[in-house]
DNA sequence: CGTATTAGATACCGATCGGTATCTTTGTTT
DNA sequence: AAACAAAGATACCGATCGGTATCTAATACG
């Protein structure tokens, strides 16, 4: 029973928990096999470096995440209900987290340095994608009339991504999720300012 | 000219922003006796462990920033100015600043885990430092009349702690302080709103 | 069924890791 | 000046790092 592709989901699987909760350059490929419990010869069978596999960790990472975010904010019809299921989103991050160690984005952003220039290059791009997600939806409320059209998409995105990701960060380093409450709150009172 | 006090000033120094450009676990003593042109043997007579080194250079990490902060707190006179003083920091973090590599809170509370716990502990208590000093600030300006007596000091130090750092972590990766520079905007409407 | 291909295991490489024992050099004390 | 204590250098330890060459065994294909 020997199934390379399910193999190698496995080892991105795991190693992209391992790379989230420990960081990149802490987390060493014997890590990796003890979690897979499989052989360097079987990684690098696969990945032909360790950079490449964390590249293609945090790529399955972000998807993982970004994922379960956009179904709920498709379950959602209105723009202010979309930013509320995006908030309620990253409310449960906490409680129930869908990958270990905290957010992708915030962990690969503060670990890289000038001397990670592709994995930078990743982590920006996730947060663009992540950025367009949120300004499609402001830029869609105010198309169908449910959000002022005196709105900053570009602004109004900025300041919620960055009230999440540094409430996660708190909440992460407290151990519990007050911080991710108060923040939740405070963006849905932005919400209902900026809602017709 | 041998001067032990400035040799371990010196080190710590050093490791200090190697660990906050680079991480803790993934800076090694051979990269601070490079920085510092001094050999295992002098670090090792100052510091009886990395583990110790750590713990001693995130404190001088964090008291090189928050010194700074509270003498631009206690430059002004009522809360409202002293919050905005404290915008202001941040925003010259981002352009100026006094260490690389970002908030050293922001950065050791995305590296510690359960693995970290004393470093952990001390991330932990650096936010609350930080915490209790806003804390400080918004209940003298309700006390001196110059804030609206409904405000929640906990809620709002956490929101402006959170809206901060996140804004540190999307201007650091992108390279520049737009991201910072809207959240203050957000910041300071809300000190605004809560100013009488 | 036989053969080629490939997934994965094993064993090893030089380099570097955190840490220590020992020695030399500097400064202080008497 | 002599003796001592402390600062820092040197040389080394076993363990682990990322990576590779080689081998075995399982699967796909003719």
């Amino acid at each position: 029973m020997r199934q390379p592709a399910a193999t190698k989901a496995n080892i991105l699987k795991h190693s992209g928990q391992l790379f989230n909760t420990q960081g990149y350059k802490a987390t060493s490929i014997s890590d990796i096999t003890k979690a897979t419990k499989l052989t360097k010869g079987a990684i690098y069978r696969h990945f032909k470096s360790k950079d490449e596999l964390e590249m293609k960790a945090l790529l399955h990472l972000t998807e993982t995440m970004f994922g379960a975010m956009r179904d709920q904010i498709k379950k959602q019809h209105t723009a202010p209900k979309k930013l509320k299921a995006i908030f309620g989103y990253f409310e449960s991050y906490i409680s129930n987290p869908p990958v270990k160690g905290g957010c992708p984005l915030l962990n690969v952003s503060t670990e890289v340095d000038d001397a990670h220039p592709a994995l930078r290059k990743q982590a920006v791009a996730v947060l663009d994608v992540l950025r367009d997600a949120i300004i499609t939806v402001l830029k869609n409320g105010v198309r169908h009339g449910q959000l002022k059209r005196s709105i900053k998409p570009e602004y109004h995105a900025s300041i919620i991504i960055g009230t999440l990701e540094g409430a996660i960060m708190m909440s992460k380093l407290r151990g519990d999720n007050r911080d991710m409450r108060m923040a939740i709150h405070h963006l849905e009172e932005m919400v209902n300012r900026i809602t017709i």
